[in-house]
DNA sequence: CCTATTTTTGACCAATCAGTAATAAAAGGT
DNA sequence: ACCTTTTATTACTGATTGGTCAAAAATAGG
């Protein structure tokens, strides 16, 4: 490699802009902040990753792919089908208070709700992560129904419907301050109504 | 009443305001397009209404309003207590198809991720409806235990909470497009699974 | 040591932001 | 007709927005 060498390490800066766009939201975040939180100046973070939305772009990306990370890691260790959907469920839960410094709430759904009614690319990146965690679920559901451990009268497509829309409601409430414990709570009491 | 008439009628400037916050956020919503959308000048929206923030205050109370008053309507026509939170829960659902000229998703849950975590005013007002909205389910439910509908072993706190997420996950996925008869579809399995 | 290459830096840009002040216009009260 | 009160309109403000550009600095390879 020739030419000068970066003074900054590029997963620090995303995730210093990540927790920045995650807090306040994408258009309350403004490059003067954004130049405040990562440490270096405007032409740097330009030249490095683009403009405003494609930055934004860089750290959306990078947080659902800490989720997966995260879920896969649950899924492997669980030893039942429907053990390692509780598991990444709670998982989720658990996600946002094990990083003090991370602000509130889901980033993944913020960004749902503020973005992608109006940003094609986004909306295209959490349709995708929502099939593919819709997909993995379903398997699960299906594993599980083969195990005997659900009915075979319950449908999979409506209960991973449900799962996800739980998981999206918690995360709106989440928004605000909530007690972890009633979060698990209530997640088990939702599993339990539907399983 | 003395001195030059109002030339605008101040709901309909309300509701211009409210839509396009409601659609695009607070953020994302300048001045120059509530100027657009209302059709009167920037003088005389700052003398009728105050700030930006005092008018989306206004908008955002509004929407509550009327969200309120469909409730209290599907409420009074019922006649069973399950029967009225059924009839409301639908009646949430057909608010946004009803209006058609109105924004996708519910305003409520938009404003609720982006503006209450930073907005005091915002998270008092919300917190009030949400305890309104809690309270008369709770209501509800427990009448509907003393008459039989809902067994006496199941708790109207859970299940009043795993309501509200439920909606709040719905509200949150519809701000995509999402198909009005699968939302149907999945608030009555929702209900069975916890009925 | 010199040059090619990359990054850093600071100055700069037009556009837009929310908000204001002064004036003009339109009504009612007397 | 005239004054008071309220609204409408225009022009303007300073600050901030996202974004650009050229020059300086720092390194590796020849």
């Amino acid at each position: 490699m020739v030419g000068r060498p970066r003074q900054f390490d590029e997963d620090e800066v995303l995730d210093a802009a990540m927790k920045a766009f995650w807090a306040n939201g994408y258009e309350a975040t403004s490059l003067a902040e954004l130049v405040s939180v990562t440490g270096l100046h405007k032409g740097s973070l330009y030249q490095a990753f683009g403009d405003k939305h494609a930055l934004f772009i860089q750290t959306l990306k990078r947080y659902l792919q800490n989720v997966r990370r995260c879920k896969n890691q649950s899924l492997r260790q669980a030893d039942t089908p429907l053990g390692g959907i509780r598991a990444v469920l709670h998982g989720f839960i658990d996600m946002s208070e094990d990083d003090s410094d991370c602000p509130q709430g889901c980033m993944a759904v913020k960004m749902l709700v503020e973005m992608a009614p109006h940003d094609s690319e986004v909306q295209r990146i959490m349709e995708e992560h929502k099939n593919g965690m819709q997909a993995t679920m379903q398997e699960r559901l299906e594993e599980a129904q083969e195990n005997g451990d659900l009915s075979d009268g319950k449908s999979v497509e409506m209960i991973t419907a449900l799962i996800m829309i739980f998981m999206d409601g918690l995360a709106t409430q989440a928004t605000g301050p909530m007690d972890h414990e009633d979060a698990h709570r209530m997640l088990d009491a939702q599993l339990d109504a539907l399983f």
